[in-house]
DNA sequence: CGGGCCGTTGACCACATTCAACGCGTGTGG
DNA sequence: CCACACGCGTTGAATGTGGTCAACGGCCCG
């Protein structure tokens, strides 16, 4: 973690072991990766937009053209697809250290709304100079490679558990995955506060809000999670590896789950 | 598409028009657009390894170490991610131009399998030599960020699917994209060869083998496919917007679809 | 010929959606 | 201040979509 020969910080990730993998402990997405990675982006020339957004607002709008990409320095945001049969999907949630507008690069439109959850704040790049600054600085490309590498890996996850699982066993994936995210950004895992609707869970997880109800009430009385005394978006987790055995259970027809 | 100007294709990516969008008509993911792409891969100086791979045969291993990427000459490939818990998915269909491996870059792991549906011939190229490469190519690298990014947005496609359409439709979603990524590469879209079987394709698109069977029959009884008269993986699509339109159907809750 | 694999179809059932009612907190206007 | 409406979450009962189980037919191969 400290690393008192380099000084300056911007020379960190390009000064990285070059060897073996490419990438290694600099892009692995922990809390300490991600900082390195934040001040590699300030301290250069690159050209950076600062901006602070409120709950609702957007980072990009699908169908504007692509032009910057855009990471999440603080706050939550969930992503959002439209089809031209008017289809609207949350495709995704994005922490501090996530990047946004990928999508973007290949057809050169945004492929979805980036929308903040919460107060938060995104730092835009424009994408020909980052790739410019990635020339001289070699580090620069492992960390947005393993920005969209990692990206991708999620999405799977996303597949794997809305064609494998049930509703209450996706619910519980949901809070483990949300958990596993803030683990690996050095947070609190006893604890999350649900910044989105019922509706708004049940149309990432591909099921209607009320089973998100019903399956966080089923996962309160299997003491899975609790519910704060007010408000029933503040959950706590006594323990994160209780919602991964509640997942498994539910897969093997075995034993039935009492109620 | 013609470029008498430029004698040594391989000079064609770096000397696009490097103004506007970073990457426009040379990363579409068109057939000329893939042609280009490898032959710009062949005739450099990159160290290619090239296999033929039959049905069944695994491009790369979940868990193995990441190394290289691989990309589609010929052929078509499932990807198929498995979790701690014994899940197994198929996470993606792979065509003629497409890249496998991008999963590996950040965890420095394959994140899942690449196996081969049918006779294929794949290249594999050192990811730190691409990147080397890339250095004084830039071309390379719009291609390869365009690659991941599409890939993006198929995965985005297929969560759409999944949470938003009913059985039939799904299936009929599933055939649309891959008439769509036929068209892409020029190829015939008024015939599909389904190269899976229904277990793998109810598993893609999170179903039973059963419910696709069903709902290949209903799509025939509807006229939107029809089964060739020997063999019941070879499809024929008169109209691939006559798909489009059942799937829009099946949306509205309106006119009772008759049987 | 027998066995295995694959695909189809039917009957039954369960899980999840739909529809509905209700409670709660909050903001607004009388 | 209370009344009211509104958004959000919860819960129950009814319905239906899709899963489960089973039987059957075609095909390939030993």
């Amino acid at each position: 973690m400290l690393d008192a020969s380099a000084p300056d910080p911007c020379s960190r990730a390009a000064d990285a072991p070059s060897l073996g993998l490419p990438c290694a402990a600099p892009c692995d997405g922990s809390r300490e990766a991600i900082s390195d990675m934040l001040q590699q982006l300030t301290c250069s020339d690159l050209p950076l937009r600062r901006r602070l957004l409120h709950a609702g607002d957007l980072v990009c709008r699908s169908g504007d053209a692509f032009g910057e990409l855009h990471v999440i320095h603080s706050g939550l945001f969930k992503t959002v697809a439209t089809t031209a049969d008017g289809r609207e999907q949350v495709v995704g949630l994005h922490f501090r250290g996530d990047w946004l507008g990928f999508d973007g690069i290949a057809s050169g439109r945004y492929g979805c709304d980036a929308v903040a959850l919460d107060i938060g704040e995104v730092w835009s790049f424009p994408y020909r100079a980052l790739i410019a600054a990635a020339a001289s600085r070699p580090g620069l490309l492992a960390v947005l490679h393993a920005a969209m590498s990692r990206e991708m890996a999620r999405e799977r996850e996303s597949m794997l558990s809305l064609c494998t699982l049930s509703v209450d066993a996706r619910v519980a994936d949901f809070l483990r995955r949300w958990v596993e995210a803030l683990d690996l950004r050095g947070l609190r895992t006893d604890h999350i506060t649900l910044c989105l609707s019922r509706a708004e869970i049940g149309n990432f997880l591909g099921m209607t809000l009320e089973s998100v109800s019903r399956a966080l009430s089923k996962l309160a009385r299997a003491r899975v999670i609790a519910f704060a005394q007010k408000g029933r978006r503040q959950v706590s987790i006594p323990s994160p590896q209780a919602l991964g055995t509640y997942i498994e259970r539910s897969l093997s027809p075995g034993p039935v789950t009492l109620q």
